[in-house]
DNA sequence: CCGGGACGTTAGCGCTCGCTAACCTGCCGC
DNA sequence: GCGGCAGGTTAGCGAGCGCTAACGTCCCGG
């Protein structure tokens, strides 16, 4: 088995394919997928264009690999954490601690993933889709045993709107990343029991 | 004085020019601004591509000026709100309201002022960021009136993530426009009260 | 009636983009 | 020591882009 199935948070040194998937990341948080080209992109990692056609299928491909990879990140991190055993509002406050987390860890993939699904291919897109439908399942069910008197359809609006509260962390880099974590989980918190 | 300064919000029979940002806003909230062509925007409208310079001198000031008339609508409103007299709590309840109004009415001008302020030409986005912080700043005085303990670091970067909160209305449509928006005030109430 | 402006059209320029082709170099196993 | 592969390079293609030019048509005031 190779040593690195699938990084995105341990800190080996990155293979040429991460250092991509990482610079292709920042570069289209900031510029969108549209507006990052070939060209950007190898120049970020020192390499020079073309080359990374022989990392990647197309820059499609790129795009693809990146946020399937976040989805199956959050999904599998989600499913662990609601699975584990305990008070329902202990589970939720582990469930929002982990999102925070990443968010603050990967401010780059959190805006990719929320702006450019509709660059993906037809087929990427459905996977990513299912992955993060799955994903909000589990907040759904999370929040519906911590808040009980939530229905299913108004625990699900409430999972889309506090990941959007949690996602905001890009455009929130006033405060310390500690500081901010807490804060942003005692909103998240805050919101869901006041619903 | 002509009849129709600054529309946006009232029902008249919409300019050339407005529905030219209308369907524009649809559109770069779909693609994003660089996925979407002159051509696009112009079959959208009935014309075909270039006819669009009769009534913009540029795609980046269709951009421009959308994005400015939505910080300006939302300035205007939001400072004329924060002035009104009374309770601070009622206050920051009329804010909030007023926001999620404005998102579930216009979803398409959320998810383009979100995304693309990056492709706006300099003086642009010099003046968007400007009407966005004031706003900011009107939120930021609201809320340490409503919940005194906030510093005010917590509570811009509590103003930022609520409105992560409140603009994650284009991915939630599965309440009613009238249920979400009452789901989408409690839940912003609840996450400033509780931080 | 007719001159001009408002508002369209199509053709096409120049540029950039994603991607391929062809080639080069260093390393590793046999 | 040599064949092959991994991973780079530059040149250039075809397509699509924003935008301009040149032209057509309708309408309206004098």
């Amino acid at each position: 088995m190779p040593a690195n199935p699938t990084p995105l948070v341990n800190g080996e040194k990155a293979s040429r394919r991460e250092q991509i998937l990482s610079a292709a990341a920042e570069l289209f948080a900031h510029h969108g997928f549209h507006g990052v080209g070939i060209d950007d992109i190898g120049a970020a990692v020192g390499i020079s264009g073309p080359a990374l056609y022989r990392h990647f299928r197309s820059k499609d491909a790129i795009l693809g690999e990146m946020l399937n990879s976040i989805s199956r990140y959050l999904l599998d991190g989600g499913t662990a954490r609601a699975a584990h055993p305990g008070e329902p509002d202990d589970t939720l406050t582990g469930l929002v601690r982990f999102h925070v987390d990443f968010a603050l860890a990967h401010p780059a993939l959190i805006t990719v993933q929320e702006r450019n699904l509709a660059n993906l291919t037809d087929a990427d897109r459905k996977q990513v889709r299912a992955l993060q439908r799955q994903y909000v399942e589990v907040w759904v069910r999370v929040i519906r045993e911590a808040v009980p008197e939530l229905g299913e359809r108004q625990a699900r609006s409430a999972a889309h709107a506090v990941f959007g509260l949690i996602n905001s962390t890009p455009y929130n880099r006033h405060l310390g990343d500690d500081e901010l974590a807490e804060l942003l989980c005692r909103l998240a918190l805050g919101a869901l029991r006041a619903a």
